[in-house]
DNA sequence: TTCATATTTCGATGATAGTCGAAAGATTAG
DNA sequence: CTAATCTTTCGACTATCATCGAAATATGAA
Protein backbone atom coordinates (compact mmCIF):
# COMPACT_ATOMS: atom_id res chain seq x y z
CA UNK A 1 0.00 0.00 0.00
CA UNK A 2 1.05 3.52 -0.75
CA UNK A 3 1.82 6.50 1.43
CA UNK A 4 -0.07 9.23 1.42
CA UNK A 5 0.76 12.45 2.26
CA UNK A 6 -2.93 14.65 3.07
CA UNK A 7 -0.56 17.89 2.25
CA UNK A 8 0.01 16.99 -1.31
CA UNK A 9 -3.02 15.45 -1.83
CA UNK A 10 -4.96 18.42 -1.02
CA UNK A 11 -2.76 20.52 -2.70
CA UNK A 12 -2.74 17.96 -5.68
CA UNK A 13 -6.25 19.17 -6.11
CA UNK A 14 -5.34 22.44 -7.20
CA UNK A 15 -1.82 22.21 -9.18
CA UNK A 16 -3.61 21.19 -13.13
CA UNK A 17 -4.26 23.84 -14.50
CA UNK A 18 -7.61 23.31 -16.02
CA UNK A 19 -8.52 22.31 -12.31
CA UNK A 20 -7.12 25.51 -11.31
CA UNK A 21 -9.12 27.92 -13.79
CA UNK A 22 -12.42 26.07 -12.86
CA UNK A 23 -11.76 26.53 -9.31
CA UNK A 24 -11.40 29.75 -10.08
CA UNK A 25 -14.67 30.25 -11.87
CA UNK A 26 -15.96 28.50 -8.31
CA UNK A 27 -14.33 31.78 -6.19
CA UNK A 28 -17.62 33.70 -6.91
CA UNK A 29 -19.16 31.13 -4.71
CA UNK A 30 -22.16 30.32 -6.77
CA UNK A 31 -23.36 27.11 -8.50
CA UNK A 32 -21.81 26.27 -11.66
CA UNK A 33 -22.90 23.47 -13.83
CA UNK A 34 -20.06 20.82 -15.38
CA UNK A 35 -20.32 22.35 -19.13
CA UNK A 36 -20.05 25.24 -17.99
CA UNK A 37 -16.91 24.96 -15.88
CA UNK A 38 -15.20 22.74 -18.52
CA UNK A 39 -15.66 25.70 -20.94
CA UNK A 40 -14.24 28.17 -18.67
CA UNK A 41 -11.21 25.98 -18.12
CA UNK A 42 -11.10 24.92 -22.36
CA UNK A 43 -11.39 20.87 -21.76
CA UNK A 44 -13.70 18.81 -22.93
CA UNK A 45 -16.88 17.67 -20.34
CA UNK A 46 -15.50 14.40 -20.32
CA UNK A 47 -12.81 15.75 -18.66
CA UNK A 48 -14.00 18.19 -16.54
CA UNK A 49 -16.21 15.63 -15.08
CA UNK A 50 -12.78 13.58 -14.04
CA UNK A 51 -11.75 16.43 -12.28
CA UNK A 52 -14.85 17.36 -10.46
CA UNK A 53 -15.20 14.11 -8.97
CA UNK A 54 -11.57 14.39 -7.50
CA UNK A 55 -12.21 17.28 -5.92
CA UNK A 56 -15.81 16.59 -4.30
CA UNK A 57 -14.40 13.54 -3.62
CA UNK A 58 -12.20 15.30 -1.52
CA UNK A 59 -14.51 17.54 -0.12
CA UNK A 60 -13.34 21.20 -2.13
CA UNK A 61 -16.59 21.18 -3.95
CA UNK A 62 -20.30 20.23 -3.44
CA UNK A 63 -22.68 19.10 -6.30
CA UNK A 64 -26.75 19.50 -6.04
CA UNK A 65 -27.98 17.88 -8.84
CA UNK A 66 -31.18 19.37 -10.34
CA UNK A 67 -32.64 17.59 -13.83
CA UNK A 68 -29.95 16.59 -16.17
CA UNK A 69 -27.44 19.66 -15.07
CA UNK A 70 -25.29 19.28 -11.88
CA UNK A 71 -24.60 22.55 -10.15
CA UNK A 72 -21.59 22.88 -8.66
CA UNK A 73 -19.82 24.98 -6.19
CA UNK A 74 -16.98 25.26 -3.46
CA UNK A 75 -17.74 23.52 -0.59
CA UNK A 76 -17.13 26.09 2.02
CA UNK A 77 -15.27 29.71 2.97
CA UNK A 78 -12.42 28.08 4.33
CA UNK A 79 -11.94 26.35 0.98
CA UNK A 80 -12.13 29.93 -0.38
CA UNK A 81 -9.81 31.12 1.72
CA UNK A 82 -6.97 29.13 1.00
CA UNK A 83 -7.51 29.85 -2.29
CA UNK A 84 -7.12 33.01 -1.72
CA UNK A 85 -3.86 32.35 0.39
CA UNK A 86 -2.61 30.16 -2.33
CA UNK A 87 -3.12 33.19 -4.86
CA UNK A 88 -1.32 35.17 -2.39
CA UNK A 89 1.76 33.39 -2.92
CA UNK A 90 1.49 32.56 -6.49
CA UNK A 91 3.82 34.46 -9.01
CA UNK A 92 1.80 37.29 -11.49
CA UNK A 93 0.32 36.42 -14.30
CA UNK A 94 2.18 36.78 -18.08
CA UNK A 95 0.53 39.23 -19.99
CA UNK A 96 0.54 38.17 -23.88
CA UNK A 97 -2.41 39.19 -25.24
CA UNK A 98 -4.60 42.16 -25.67
CA UNK A 99 -7.48 40.40 -23.97
CA UNK A 100 -5.21 38.74 -21.05
CA UNK A 101 -4.41 42.62 -20.33
CA UNK A 102 -8.18 43.79 -20.15
CA UNK A 103 -8.70 40.37 -18.18
CA UNK A 104 -6.08 41.33 -15.79
CA UNK A 105 -7.18 44.53 -15.12
CA UNK A 106 -10.89 43.58 -14.89
CA UNK A 107 -10.16 41.32 -11.86
CA UNK A 108 -7.87 43.50 -10.56
CA UNK A 109 -10.04 46.78 -10.29
CA UNK A 110 -13.43 45.06 -9.13
CA UNK A 111 -14.04 41.20 -8.43
CA UNK A 112 -16.40 39.34 -6.38
CA UNK A 113 -14.19 36.90 -3.92
CA UNK A 114 -16.30 34.05 -2.83
CA UNK A 115 -19.29 36.38 -1.48
CA UNK A 116 -17.99 39.63 -0.68
CA UNK A 117 -16.50 42.71 -2.81
CA UNK A 118 -13.04 42.16 -3.93
CA UNK A 119 -10.22 43.99 -6.11
CA UNK A 120 -9.30 47.90 -5.89
CA UNK A 121 -12.82 48.46 -5.77
CA UNK A 122 -13.15 45.99 -2.65
CA UNK A 123 -10.13 47.68 -0.85
CA UNK A 124 -11.01 51.18 -1.39
CA UNK A 125 -14.73 50.90 0.02
CA UNK A 126 -13.08 48.95 2.79
CA UNK A 127 -10.83 51.75 3.46
CA UNK A 128 -13.80 54.64 2.84
CA UNK A 129 -15.28 52.78 5.36
CA UNK A 130 -12.62 52.98 7.96
CA UNK A 131 -11.89 56.68 7.17
CA UNK A 132 -15.48 57.16 7.30
CA UNK A 133 -15.41 55.89 10.95
CA UNK A 134 -17.99 52.86 9.98
CA UNK A 135 -15.31 50.25 10.70
CA UNK A 136 -12.70 49.96 12.83
CA UNK A 137 -9.60 47.64 12.04
CA UNK A 138 -7.74 46.76 14.53
CA UNK A 139 -5.51 43.68 14.16
CA UNK A 140 -6.37 41.29 11.63
CA UNK A 141 -10.58 42.40 12.22
CA UNK A 142 -12.73 44.93 11.20
CA UNK A 143 -15.56 46.13 14.04
CA UNK A 144 -18.71 47.73 12.69
CA UNK A 145 -19.16 51.20 14.75
CA UNK A 146 -22.36 52.38 16.46
CA UNK A 147 -22.50 55.19 13.41
CA UNK A 148 -21.41 52.64 10.90
CA UNK A 149 -24.29 50.65 11.99
CA UNK A 150 -26.76 53.61 11.61
CA UNK A 151 -25.18 54.34 8.21
CA UNK A 152 -25.22 50.80 6.91
CA UNK A 153 -28.62 50.41 7.87
CA UNK A 154 -29.64 53.66 6.18
CA UNK A 155 -28.20 52.50 3.22
CA UNK A 156 -30.43 49.53 3.06
CA UNK A 157 -28.30 46.61 5.20
CA UNK A 158 -29.95 43.98 7.34
CA UNK A 159 -26.95 44.65 10.32
CA UNK A 160 -28.80 42.34 12.75
CA UNK A 161 -29.49 39.83 9.97
CA UNK A 162 -25.58 39.34 9.03
CA UNK A 163 -24.97 39.55 12.62
CA UNK A 164 -27.01 36.10 13.69
CA UNK A 165 -25.32 34.29 10.77
CA UNK A 166 -23.43 31.58 12.24
CA UNK A 167 -19.84 32.62 10.63
CA UNK A 168 -17.85 35.63 11.22
CA UNK A 169 -19.28 39.00 10.55
CA UNK A 170 -16.85 41.29 9.40
CA UNK A 171 -13.61 39.40 8.60
CA UNK A 172 -10.56 40.39 7.37
CA UNK A 173 -9.38 39.29 3.65
CA UNK A 174 -6.36 39.56 2.44
CA UNK A 175 -6.65 40.97 -1.21
CA UNK A 176 -4.35 39.10 -3.70
CA UNK A 177 -4.77 41.85 -6.13
CA UNK A 178 -4.10 44.56 -3.68
CA UNK A 179 -2.11 43.24 -0.86
CA UNK A 180 -4.20 45.23 1.36
CA UNK A 181 -7.16 43.84 3.81
CA UNK A 182 -10.97 44.01 2.65
CA UNK A 183 -14.02 43.62 3.91
CA UNK A 184 -15.19 39.40 4.32
CA UNK A 185 -17.94 37.82 6.36
CA UNK A 186 -21.41 38.11 6.77
CA UNK A 187 -21.47 41.98 6.26
CA UNK A 188 -18.85 41.96 3.33
CA UNK A 189 -22.01 39.61 1.73
CA UNK A 190 -24.50 41.79 2.81
CA UNK A 191 -23.00 45.34 1.31
CA UNK A 192 -22.49 42.96 -1.72
CA UNK A 193 -26.01 41.68 -1.99
CA UNK A 194 -26.95 45.73 -1.29
CA UNK A 195 -24.50 47.46 -4.01
CA UNK A 196 -25.83 44.32 -6.98
CA UNK A 197 -29.50 45.25 -6.09
CA UNK A 198 -28.70 48.99 -6.16
CA UNK A 199 -27.38 48.05 -9.72
CA UNK A 200 -24.29 50.13 -8.18
CA UNK A 201 -22.59 46.88 -9.77
CA UNK A 202 -22.99 44.36 -12.07
CA UNK A 203 -22.22 40.89 -12.81
CA UNK A 204 -20.38 39.99 -15.51
CA UNK A 205 -20.86 37.15 -17.86
CA UNK A 206 -17.91 34.28 -17.44
CA UNK A 207 -15.88 36.38 -14.91
CA UNK A 208 -15.73 37.12 -11.09
CA UNK A 209 -15.35 40.74 -12.55
CA UNK A 210 -17.45 43.14 -11.60
CA UNK A 211 -18.52 45.90 -13.63
CA UNK A 212 -19.17 49.52 -11.71
CA UNK A 213 -22.46 51.24 -13.33
CA UNK A 214 -22.29 55.21 -14.20
CA UNK A 215 -25.36 54.83 -10.83
CA UNK A 216 -22.35 52.97 -9.47
CA UNK A 217 -19.79 55.95 -9.53
CA UNK A 218 -22.09 58.91 -8.61
CA UNK A 219 -23.10 56.24 -5.63
CA UNK A 220 -19.91 55.47 -4.57
CA UNK A 221 -18.78 59.19 -4.82
CA UNK A 222 -22.01 60.63 -2.62
CA UNK A 223 -22.07 58.05 -0.35
CA UNK A 224 -18.68 56.80 0.21
CA UNK A 225 -16.73 60.13 -1.03
CA UNK A 226 -15.18 57.33 -3.13
CA UNK A 227 -13.78 58.16 -6.72
CA UNK A 228 -14.37 54.95 -8.94
CA UNK A 229 -12.50 55.02 -12.13
CA UNK A 230 -11.23 52.20 -14.15
CA UNK A 231 -7.69 53.60 -15.18
CA UNK A 232 -5.74 50.63 -17.06
CA UNK A 233 -3.77 52.93 -19.09
CA UNK A 234 -2.25 54.59 -16.13
CA UNK A 235 1.32 55.18 -16.90
CA UNK A 236 2.40 55.36 -13.47
CA UNK A 237 -0.17 52.11 -12.42
CA UNK A 238 1.20 48.70 -12.21
CA UNK A 239 0.34 47.55 -15.93
CA UNK A 240 0.80 43.64 -15.35
CA UNK A 241 3.95 43.62 -17.63
CA UNK A 242 6.76 42.24 -15.95
CA UNK A 243 10.38 41.86 -17.24
CA UNK A 244 11.88 38.69 -17.86
CA UNK A 245 13.91 37.69 -14.57
CA UNK A 246 15.99 34.88 -13.21
CA UNK A 247 16.57 35.17 -9.43
CA UNK A 248 18.56 33.14 -8.03
CA UNK A 249 17.15 33.91 -4.73
CA UNK A 250 19.71 33.67 -2.53
CA UNK A 251 19.83 35.49 0.88
CA UNK A 252 23.10 37.42 2.41
CA UNK B 1 4.24 29.01 -25.96
CA UNK B 2 2.41 27.19 -23.10
CA UNK B 3 0.18 29.46 -21.18
CA UNK B 4 0.32 29.67 -17.64
CA UNK B 5 -1.64 29.51 -14.35
CA UNK B 6 -0.28 31.02 -10.99
CA UNK B 7 -2.76 29.57 -8.68
CA UNK B 8 -1.56 26.26 -10.31
CA UNK B 9 1.64 26.78 -10.40
CA UNK B 10 1.84 27.78 -6.66
CA UNK B 11 -0.35 24.59 -5.63
CA UNK B 12 2.19 22.60 -7.56
CA UNK B 13 5.13 23.12 -4.88
CA UNK B 14 3.36 21.22 -2.61
CA UNK B 15 0.97 18.53 -4.66
CA UNK B 16 4.37 16.23 -4.70
CA UNK B 17 4.88 14.25 -1.48
CA UNK B 18 8.41 14.56 -1.27
CA UNK B 19 8.03 18.65 -1.43
CA UNK B 20 5.19 18.29 0.79
CA UNK B 21 6.98 16.63 2.91
CA UNK B 22 10.54 19.24 3.33
CA UNK B 23 7.81 22.05 3.60
CA UNK B 24 6.33 20.22 6.79
CA UNK B 25 9.48 20.26 7.87
CA UNK B 26 10.45 23.43 7.43
CA UNK B 27 6.58 24.86 8.98
CA UNK B 28 8.77 25.18 12.54
CA UNK B 29 9.91 28.12 10.86
CA UNK B 30 13.89 27.47 11.22
CA UNK B 31 16.65 26.69 8.67
CA UNK B 32 17.01 23.09 7.61
CA UNK B 33 20.14 22.10 5.32
CA UNK B 34 20.09 20.30 2.12
CA UNK B 35 20.61 17.03 3.29
CA UNK B 36 18.11 17.11 6.45
CA UNK B 37 14.96 17.60 4.68
CA UNK B 38 16.00 14.94 1.92
CA UNK B 39 16.52 12.55 4.56
CA UNK B 40 13.02 13.88 6.20
CA UNK B 41 11.38 12.96 2.76
CA UNK B 42 13.38 10.28 2.30
CA UNK B 43 14.86 10.82 -1.24
CA UNK B 44 18.37 11.26 -2.36
CA UNK B 45 19.97 14.45 -1.77
CA UNK B 46 20.01 15.18 -5.52
CA UNK B 47 16.03 14.85 -5.95
CA UNK B 48 15.91 17.18 -2.99
CA UNK B 49 18.17 19.78 -4.09
CA UNK B 50 15.86 19.84 -7.69
CA UNK B 51 12.83 20.35 -5.78
CA UNK B 52 14.42 23.11 -3.24
CA UNK B 53 15.70 25.03 -6.56
CA UNK B 54 11.97 24.85 -7.36
CA UNK B 55 10.73 26.41 -4.70
CA UNK B 56 13.32 29.15 -4.28
CA UNK B 57 12.51 30.22 -7.69
CA UNK B 58 8.93 30.52 -6.69
CA UNK B 59 9.74 32.45 -3.34
CA UNK B 60 8.23 29.65 -1.22
CA UNK B 61 11.74 29.22 0.46
CA UNK B 62 14.69 31.02 0.96
CA UNK B 63 18.03 30.07 1.19
CA UNK B 64 21.08 30.97 3.12
CA UNK B 65 24.49 29.64 2.11
CA UNK B 66 27.26 29.21 5.08
CA UNK B 67 29.87 26.83 4.33
CA UNK B 68 29.90 23.94 2.38
CA UNK B 69 25.85 23.90 3.91
CA UNK B 70 22.86 25.47 2.03
CA UNK B 71 20.39 26.49 4.99
CA UNK B 72 16.87 26.81 3.48
CA UNK B 73 13.58 27.73 5.51
CA UNK B 74 10.24 29.06 4.62
CA UNK B 75 10.73 32.67 2.92
CA UNK B 76 7.20 34.30 5.32
CA UNK B 77 4.77 33.76 7.52
CA UNK B 78 2.54 34.21 4.86
CA UNK B 79 3.90 31.11 3.30
CA UNK B 80 3.39 29.39 6.40
CA UNK B 81 0.12 30.90 6.38
CA UNK B 82 -0.92 28.98 3.61
CA UNK B 83 0.60 25.97 4.22
CA UNK B 84 -1.53 25.93 7.03
CA UNK B 85 -4.95 26.68 5.35
CA UNK B 86 -3.97 23.41 3.09
CA UNK B 87 -3.80 21.44 6.10
CA UNK B 88 -7.43 22.58 7.14
CA UNK B 89 -8.54 20.81 3.87
CA UNK B 90 -6.49 18.15 3.63
CA UNK B 91 -8.11 14.49 4.11
CA UNK B 92 -6.82 13.23 7.80
CA UNK B 93 -3.45 10.50 7.69
CA UNK B 94 -4.54 7.14 7.61
CA UNK B 95 -2.40 5.37 10.61
CA UNK B 96 -0.38 2.34 8.77
CA UNK B 97 1.54 1.60 11.64
CA UNK B 98 2.74 2.27 15.46
CA UNK B 99 5.03 4.68 15.21
CA UNK B 100 2.69 6.97 12.79
CA UNK B 101 0.01 6.01 15.56
CA UNK B 102 2.96 7.96 17.86
CA UNK B 103 3.83 10.79 15.36
CA UNK B 104 -0.09 11.29 14.82
CA UNK B 105 -0.66 12.16 18.19
CA UNK B 106 2.97 13.50 19.09
CA UNK B 107 2.39 16.64 16.86
CA UNK B 108 -1.16 16.73 17.50
CA UNK B 109 -0.74 17.02 21.24
CA UNK B 110 1.98 20.06 20.57
CA UNK B 111 3.57 21.24 18.24
CA UNK B 112 5.72 24.55 16.20
CA UNK B 113 2.98 26.19 13.70
CA UNK B 114 5.97 28.69 12.57
CA UNK B 115 7.11 30.38 15.33
CA UNK B 116 4.55 30.14 17.69
CA UNK B 117 2.89 26.79 19.56
CA UNK B 118 0.10 24.61 18.20
CA UNK B 119 -1.59 21.70 18.64
CA UNK B 120 -3.72 20.39 21.94
CA UNK B 121 -1.11 22.45 24.24
CA UNK B 122 -1.11 25.34 21.91
CA UNK B 123 -4.78 25.73 21.87
CA UNK B 124 -5.18 25.08 25.51
CA UNK B 125 -3.05 27.88 26.24
CA UNK B 126 -4.56 30.04 24.29
CA UNK B 127 -7.92 29.20 25.54
CA UNK B 128 -6.82 29.51 29.25
CA UNK B 129 -5.13 33.34 28.30
CA UNK B 130 -8.65 33.81 27.48
CA UNK B 131 -10.28 32.76 30.27
CA UNK B 132 -7.87 34.44 32.56
CA UNK B 133 -8.76 37.63 30.67
CA UNK B 134 -4.96 37.90 29.48
CA UNK B 135 -6.40 37.83 25.86
CA UNK B 136 -9.76 39.07 24.54
CA UNK B 137 -10.86 36.91 21.76
CA UNK B 138 -12.52 39.12 19.37
CA UNK B 139 -14.41 38.23 15.82
CA UNK B 140 -10.88 36.40 14.37
CA UNK B 141 -8.02 38.33 16.49
CA UNK B 142 -6.43 38.72 19.85
CA UNK B 143 -6.56 41.95 22.10
CA UNK B 144 -3.78 41.90 25.25
CA UNK B 145 -5.67 43.56 27.78
CA UNK B 146 -4.12 45.59 30.22
CA UNK B 147 -4.17 42.86 32.87
CA UNK B 148 -2.67 40.42 29.93
CA UNK B 149 0.01 43.09 29.82
CA UNK B 150 1.18 42.69 33.17
CA UNK B 151 0.68 38.79 33.38
CA UNK B 152 2.89 38.23 30.42
CA UNK B 153 5.54 40.57 31.29
CA UNK B 154 5.70 39.36 34.94
CA UNK B 155 6.21 35.67 33.18
CA UNK B 156 8.88 37.28 31.57
CA UNK B 157 7.99 38.18 28.02
CA UNK B 158 9.06 41.56 26.47
CA UNK B 159 5.68 42.70 25.48
CA UNK B 160 6.71 45.98 24.06
CA UNK B 161 9.38 44.77 22.00
CA UNK B 162 6.90 42.43 20.57
CA UNK B 163 4.04 45.31 19.88
CA UNK B 164 7.13 46.92 17.81
CA UNK B 165 7.70 44.39 15.65
CA UNK B 166 6.58 44.88 11.74
CA UNK B 167 4.31 42.18 11.88
CA UNK B 168 1.09 41.10 13.46
CA UNK B 169 1.15 41.35 16.87
CA UNK B 170 -1.89 38.99 17.98
CA UNK B 171 -3.38 37.31 15.04
CA UNK B 172 -5.69 34.20 15.14
CA UNK B 173 -4.05 31.17 13.86
CA UNK B 174 -6.80 27.93 12.70
CA UNK B 175 -5.40 25.22 14.03
CA UNK B 176 -5.65 22.42 11.68
CA UNK B 177 -5.59 19.66 14.25
CA UNK B 178 -8.03 21.10 16.89
CA UNK B 179 -10.59 23.33 14.79
CA UNK B 180 -10.17 26.17 16.79
CA UNK B 181 -7.91 29.39 17.15
CA UNK B 182 -4.74 29.61 19.17
CA UNK B 183 -2.08 32.55 18.96
CA UNK B 184 0.03 33.46 16.79
CA UNK B 185 1.80 36.74 15.69
CA UNK B 186 5.03 37.87 17.24
CA UNK B 187 3.11 38.06 20.94
CA UNK B 188 3.08 34.17 20.06
CA UNK B 189 6.44 33.89 18.90
CA UNK B 190 7.62 35.84 22.36
CA UNK B 191 5.51 32.93 24.25
CA UNK B 192 6.91 29.84 22.33
CA UNK B 193 10.31 31.59 23.16
CA UNK B 194 9.84 32.21 26.59
CA UNK B 195 8.40 28.41 27.18
CA UNK B 196 10.84 26.95 25.45
CA UNK B 197 13.70 29.31 27.58
CA UNK B 198 11.61 27.89 30.82
CA UNK B 199 12.48 24.73 29.58
CA UNK B 200 8.73 23.87 29.98
CA UNK B 201 8.51 22.82 26.84
CA UNK B 202 11.85 21.36 24.43
CA UNK B 203 12.34 20.63 20.77
CA UNK B 204 12.20 17.30 19.52
CA UNK B 205 14.72 16.00 16.22
CA UNK B 206 13.50 15.50 13.60
CA UNK B 207 10.22 16.85 14.22
CA UNK B 208 7.66 19.79 15.01
CA UNK B 209 6.29 17.52 17.82
CA UNK B 210 7.25 19.39 20.90
CA UNK B 211 7.55 17.95 24.19
CA UNK B 212 5.87 19.10 27.80
CA UNK B 213 8.71 18.37 30.13
CA UNK B 214 7.43 17.93 33.72
CA UNK B 215 8.83 20.69 35.15
CA UNK B 216 6.66 22.44 32.09
CA UNK B 217 3.16 20.79 33.54
CA UNK B 218 3.51 22.05 37.01
CA UNK B 219 4.20 25.66 35.05
CA UNK B 220 1.36 24.80 33.20
CA UNK B 221 -0.82 24.20 36.09
CA UNK B 222 -0.03 26.91 38.49
CA UNK B 223 0.80 29.95 35.89
CA UNK B 224 -2.27 29.11 33.80
CA UNK B 225 -4.68 26.63 35.48
CA UNK B 226 -3.97 24.39 32.53
CA UNK B 227 -3.82 20.41 33.49
CA UNK B 228 -1.32 19.56 30.56
CA UNK B 229 -2.23 15.73 29.73
CA UNK B 230 -0.62 13.63 26.94
CA UNK B 231 -3.19 10.93 26.85
CA UNK B 232 -3.22 9.30 23.44
CA UNK B 233 -4.97 5.96 24.27
CA UNK B 234 -7.77 8.00 25.61
CA UNK B 235 -10.79 5.69 24.47
CA UNK B 236 -13.37 8.48 24.05
CA UNK B 237 -11.09 10.80 22.23
CA UNK B 238 -10.29 10.78 18.61
CA UNK B 239 -7.39 7.73 18.13
CA UNK B 240 -6.95 9.18 14.22
CA UNK B 241 -8.48 5.61 13.36
CA UNK B 242 -10.64 6.62 10.59
CA UNK B 243 -12.67 4.03 8.95
CA UNK B 244 -12.71 3.62 5.35
CA UNK B 245 -15.46 5.16 3.90
CA UNK B 246 -16.43 6.08 0.10
CA UNK B 247 -18.66 9.20 -0.11
CA UNK B 248 -20.23 10.10 -2.94
CA UNK B 249 -20.98 13.96 -1.67
CA UNK B 250 -23.66 14.75 -3.13
CA UNK B 251 -26.23 17.26 -1.22
CA UNK B 252 -30.14 17.24 -1.56
C1' DT C 1 -42.20 6.91 -27.66
C1' DT C 2 -38.35 9.33 -29.84
C1' DC C 3 -35.04 12.84 -29.92
C1' DA C 4 -31.95 16.14 -27.72
C1' DT C 5 -29.09 17.59 -24.02
C1' DA C 6 -26.14 16.99 -19.88
C1' DT C 7 -23.12 14.16 -17.73
C1' DT C 8 -20.45 10.10 -16.69
C1' DT C 9 -17.70 5.70 -17.60
C1' DC C 10 -14.22 3.23 -20.02
C1' DG C 11 -10.06 2.61 -22.49
C1' DA C 12 -6.03 4.14 -24.88
C1' DT C 13 -2.48 7.52 -25.52
C1' DG C 14 0.98 10.79 -24.72
C1' DA C 15 3.32 14.32 -22.16
C1' DT C 16 4.96 15.75 -17.84
C1' DA C 17 7.81 15.43 -14.07
C1' DG C 18 9.86 12.87 -10.10
C1' DT C 19 13.53 9.77 -9.45
C1' DC C 20 18.29 8.13 -9.13
C1' DG C 21 23.25 7.10 -10.73
C1' DA C 22 27.31 9.32 -12.08
C1' DA C 23 30.08 13.03 -11.78
C1' DA C 24 31.41 17.79 -11.04
C1' DG C 25 31.62 21.98 -8.00
C1' DA C 26 32.29 24.12 -3.59
C1' DT C 27 34.09 24.44 0.91
C1' DT C 28 36.28 22.97 5.17
C1' DA C 29 39.42 20.02 7.93
C1' DG C 30 43.87 18.15 8.54
C1' DC D 1 48.24 20.39 -0.72
C1' DT D 2 44.79 16.21 -0.19
C1' DA D 3 40.77 14.12 1.58
C1' DA D 4 36.16 14.42 3.08
C1' DT D 5 31.64 16.39 3.07
C1' DC D 6 27.72 18.89 1.24
C1' DT D 7 25.41 20.20 -2.72
C1' DT D 8 24.29 20.72 -7.51
C1' DT D 9 24.17 19.42 -12.63
C1' DC D 10 23.29 16.20 -16.23
C1' DG D 11 21.13 12.46 -18.44
C1' DA D 12 18.14 8.61 -18.70
C1' DC D 13 14.32 5.99 -17.07
C1' DT D 14 9.70 5.32 -15.56
C1' DA D 15 5.28 6.02 -13.51
C1' DT D 16 1.64 9.00 -13.12
C1' DC D 17 -2.17 11.34 -14.81
C1' DA D 18 -4.58 14.63 -17.84
C1' DT D 19 -6.70 14.17 -22.08
C1' DC D 20 -9.99 12.77 -25.58
C1' DG D 21 -12.94 9.48 -28.50
C1' DA D 22 -16.56 6.30 -28.07
C1' DA D 23 -20.30 4.86 -25.79
C1' DA D 24 -23.48 4.51 -21.87
C1' DT D 25 -26.70 6.76 -18.56
C1' DA D 26 -30.00 10.12 -17.07
C1' DT D 27 -33.31 13.55 -17.66
C1' DG D 28 -36.33 16.62 -20.16
C1' DA D 29 -38.83 18.04 -24.46
C1' DA D 30 -41.84 17.05 -28.33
Amino acid sequence: MKETVPLAEAAALLCEPSRAKMVQCLLDGRFHTATELAVYAGITPQTASHHLYKMTECNLVQVKKNGRHRYYRLSSAEAAQMIESLLCIAPPEKIRSLKQFDRYHAIRFARTCYDHLAGKVGVALTEAMRDLAILEQRENCFYLTEKGKLCLQEFGIDVTAALKKRRSFARCCLDWSERRYHLAGSLGHAILERLLTLEWIRRLPHTRAVQVTEEGKRGFSQVFGLDVRNEPFNPIGDTGIRPEVNRKGELS
